[in-house]
RNA sequence: GCACGAGUGGCGAAACUGGUAGACGCAGCGGACUUAAAAUCCGCAGGUCCUUUGGUGGACCGUAUGGGUUCGAGCCCCAUCUCGUGCACCA
């Protein structure tokens, strides 16, 4: 073989590496100590029926990079692969063609796992976990049992996310304006019995422990959000001339005095007791007609505010005065306590209420608009006030809050978006509760000795014809059970949601094969916390912060020995790839268009296409696969180009003709090294020392040390630029000495490992250039010892010159005015002053 | 509507802490090699204009737009526009 022919030596390189091991982590804890670590973690996939697009890699290939230079620099590294495979594509699929989940789960992981080994990544495949293996969800079922004993675990008659169409409730968070997120089914409101995980108890840790980690800014500031901390005060109404009374929370204490009116939600319990007889068909009528409005329709009716006057009044606390109570459906009964006091000079939507029904306004903080025209909602001096008068509304709110709790009338609240996690669902294909339910109405659970709870078979994957989750299919002797204790009960059908499994298999990498443990709690604290965390930010929120919250909950029990689980986490940019459509709307796959400088046209037609950036879609016929790549171009150039597109975090389009520039580069790295006439080495490969090319002797230590900074800061685009950099240099070269070949060669093993283990054993290098230790470069060949200093007279550059590395300001300026082309600029001016930047510029201020 | 992020050649992008804008690559152009093409190697390449027989040399403009701060701004400040993402009646 003379040519560079990735077919070959890629798989050649992926038997040689399967077979040794060379990326196997340590077992022994004796042996681990005596490195430091470093825990490298990809998101791992839900192996779907489609396989891998090139999305996929880029983040393993990230991480894989970084993975194998940590490796090399001596660190242990755990870097793992595994499945979340647990999930509703499988069972929709099951249901479909009448083949068990599993076995469509197992299809599809082993074309995932074919399609991931084919891109060479250094995972130790040894560990890798499946969350649908009864020797995962044995220990998922576990962790319940743990939530359960702490109470965080319960049951609840809650009104749910009800999708019809897939036959099961969703967490709240996977409905957005009425649907499913994934599927866009309509999603109803229903009272059902359901599994709930209290995160709400850990609101404040999940908020206050974000500051601690190193993750963007923006994912810090989504979670906060979701959380939703808010501090304000409960202040109590009470109904003039009843003995009711109701609570309204309020972000804005020191408004009180501005309440002109009260609102409850439609569904407030109050409101049919409090509805006065001449009101009562209108506030009917109303009420009916928000319970059967759709949330979607609710949300696009955000800007005209309804409502209806119920009849009955409040005192407001501060004034004493009495203030009308309405309802309307801008009040939310889900959030707060389902009542607020209006204050409309200060809210903007009490405002355009106010205005909609003619309510009274009364400026409470001075703000310099007219509150009649316009809410003013920052701070300000309360006025009207009372006791508040004069103060800042800081302070005004804390008075208002003590005053009102000496009176008795309310007291401070903090109040939280975030809501307890729905945790049960009414699918086939997910973890068994570890749970029974009674004959005397009792919940007993199962003991951890007789775990799993195995998913029972059942006939079909649809609910049962009264309704009950599939589960309830399987019938005795699963469903029905009697305790050790002789109690009789019936098994839980619901299963727990996709998220559960992804919630802890961070730790069960540490020791995947323990069959006694979870893991092994020694490992954990050898290998806790992940030092860089790697995925999409679609999850952004739900896995982040359920798993973070399982990790709490977990540190609470000792089983964890750190706060987080993710120190450090970065979010990959989506790829797009360009679309071909018709002015008709029909899509070309690329292989069909003439993409030209003026315009792209169908090849066989001649038709004008438009030519777009989108996602990859199958119906877009824009889905770039990393089979297809890998045929033509290899895993290397694959590799490289995932990550000579851009910075990893940013969004940007695939283009095939990058693939084969990066492509042509390992050519060229190919040719410094074997002649491709004869397949013998390169006729320019010398035995000479480094020394023997001082040049070139430089560039690869340049070449080393911006390697390294950009691949540890993850600018890996860059790093690239500086091989390819360092390759132009030694094909204009007269030799390469086989030292600095070799060299560079353990430089590109992290990004393009098939070809440096090619070479590398050409070049004699002992045993796998994968694990070789990764080059030191010599701090005093990578500064110059000549520099260039640009010659600007007003900020504007008007020469170069050449000044020796520790020229002194004087010398530089004698040198810089001494060039012949400074002459016109600086002849018969004054220099006012005079800049100096060392080692860059000089800057002649004239006057 | 609110919050965050981003706008740089024909394209993907680089530019450290305010210091020579466009590294590296794609596409393009010219040359060498070749019967020819591909591949490869060498070179050119932001725009406008001027200059030179020619190689060349030079001026001005240029990082979404308009201002500002500074000796000097892609980078800092103010305003505006566009795109993306998230949240969205959360009291």
């Amino acid at each position: 073989m003379s040519r560079y022919d990735p077919s070959v030596i890629e798989p050649k390189w992926q038997n040689e590496w399967e077979a040794k091991k060379p990326f196997k982590t340590p077992t022994d804890l004796a042996e681990l100590k005596k490195k430091p670590k470093f825990y490298v973690l990809d998101m791992f996939p839900y192996p779907s029926g489609a396989g891998l697009h090139v999305g996929h890699p880029e983040g393993y290939t990230a991480t894989d990079v970084v993975a194998r230079l940590k490796r090399m620099q001596g660190f242990n590294v755990l870097h793992p692969m595994g499945w979340d495979a647990f999930g509703l594509p499988a069972e929709r699929a099951a249901m479909r063609d009448g083949i068990h989940p599993a076995v469509i789960t197992k299809r599809n992981v082993d074309n995932f796992r074919r399609q991931i080994k084919r891109l060479g990544f250094s995972y130790d495949w040894d560990r890798e976990v499946d969350t649908s293996a009864a020797d995962y969800y044995r220990w998922t079922q576990w962790i319940f049992l743990k939530l359960y004993e702490k109470g965080l675990a319960y049951l609840a008659e809650v009104p749910v996310n009800w999708c019809p169409a897939l036959g099961t409730v969703l967490a709240n968070e996977e409905v957005k304006d009425g649907k499913y997120v994934e599927t866009g089914d309509p999603v109803e409101r229903r009272l059902m019995k359901q599994w709930m995980l209290k995160i709400t108890a850990y609101g404040d840790r999940l908020l206050e422990d974000l500051d601690g980690l190193d993750w963007p800014d923006g994912i810090k500031e989504m979670q906060r959000n979701w959380i939703g901390k808010s501090e304000g005060a409960e202040v109590t109404f009470k109904v003039e001339g009843s003995s009711e009374a109701f609570v309204v929370f309020t972000t804005r204490p020191d408004t009180l005095f501005g309440a002109t009116y009260c609102v409850l939600a439609p569904e407030h319990t109050l409101v049919s007791k409090i509805t006065t007889a001449a009101q009562q068909a209108k506030v009917d009528a109303y009420v009916l007609e928000a319970k059967n409005k759709s949330e979607l329709a609710r949300k696009e009716d955000a800007k005209t505010k309804t409502g209806v006057f119920t009849g009955a009044h409040a005192v407001n606390p501060a004034t004493g005065k009495p203030v009308p109570i309405w309802i309307a459906d801008y009040v939310l009964a889900g959030y707060g306590t389902g009542a607020i006091m209006s204050v409309p000079a200060h809210d903007t939507r009490d405002h355009e209420f106010a205005k909609a029904f003619g309510l009274p306004i009364v400026e409470v903080v001075k703000g310099g608009k007219d509150v009649q025209a316009e809410a003013f909602v920052d701070e300000g001096v309360a006025v009207n006030s009372g006791l508040l008068d004069g103060l800042a509304t800081g302070e005004a709110k804390k008075k208002m809050t003590a005053w009102l709790e000496e009176q008795r009338l309310g007291k401070k609240r903090v109040q939280y978006q975030l809501r307890d996690w729905l945790f049960s669902r009414q699918r086939y294909w997910g973890e068994p509760f570890p749970i029974v339910h009674c004959e005397d109405g009792s919940i007993a659970t199962i003991p951890e000795a007789q775990l799993p709870v195995e998913l029972p078979h059942v006939d079909e994957y649809k609910p049962t014809a009264d309704g009950r989750p599939p589960l309830a299919r399987a019938g005795d002797p699963w469903l029905g059970v009697t305790l050790p204790n002789g109690k009789k009960g019936v098994r839980e059908v619901n299963t727990m949601p996709q998220w559960a499994g992804s919630c802890w298999y961070y730790l069960r990498f540490l020791d995947a094969k323990n069959d006694q443990q979870a893991w092994n709690p020694e490992l954990e604290k050898y290998w806790m916390p992940v030092d860089l965390y790697v995925g999409g930010v679609e999850h952004a929120v739900l896995h982040l912060l359920y798993a973070r919250f399982w990790h709490k909950v977990l540190f609470d029990c000792g089983l964890v020995s750190t706060k987080e689980p993710f120190q450090k986490l970065f979010n990959q940019g989506m790829i797009l790839a360009y679309s071909y459509r018709s002015e008709a709307g029909k899509y070309y796959h690329p292989k069909d268009v003439d993409d030209r400088d003026d315009g792209a046209v169908v090849k066989a037609t001649g038709e004008k296409l438009h030519k777009q950036v989108e996602k990859m879609s199958k119906s877009k016929s824009n889905v770039v696969s990393p089979d297809e790549v890998i045929e033509e171009h290899g895993a290397d150039a694959m590799r490289l180009y995932e990550l000579f597109m851009g910075p990893l975090e940013q969004v940007k389009p695939w283009q095939m003709s990058g693939v084969a520039g990066v492509a042509r580069f390992l050519d060229r790295v190919w040719r410094l090294v074997v002649n491709e006439e004869t397949g013998a080495l390169s006729a320019k490969l010398t035995d000479a020392g480094p020394e023997s090319e001082p040049d070139l002797h430089k560039a690869l230590h340049k070449c080393i040390q911006a390697v390294e900074k950009d691949t540890l800061g993850l600018r890996f685009n860059t790093g690239i630029s500086h091989m390819m950099t360092f390759a132009n240099e030694a094909t204009g070269a007269k030799t390469l000495p086989k030292a600095i070949a070799r060299t560079f060669m353990t430089v590109l093993a992290p990004y393009a490992p098939h070809l440096a283990e090619e070479l590398w054993s050409r070049l004699g290098g002992e045993g796998f250039v994968s694990i070789a230790p990764w080059p030191k470069f010599d701090p005093a060949l990578v500064v110059e010892n000549t520099i260039t200093y640009a010659v600007q007279v007003l900020g504007k550059l008007r020469a170069e010159i050449q000044a020796p590395i520790d020229a002194t300001e004087a010398e530089v300026r004698a040198l810089a005015e001494a060039e012949p082309k400074m002459k016109p600029w600086l002849e018969g001016k004054t220099v006012k002053k005079f800049v100096f930047v060392p080692k860059r510029l000089v800057n002649f201020v004239v006057g």
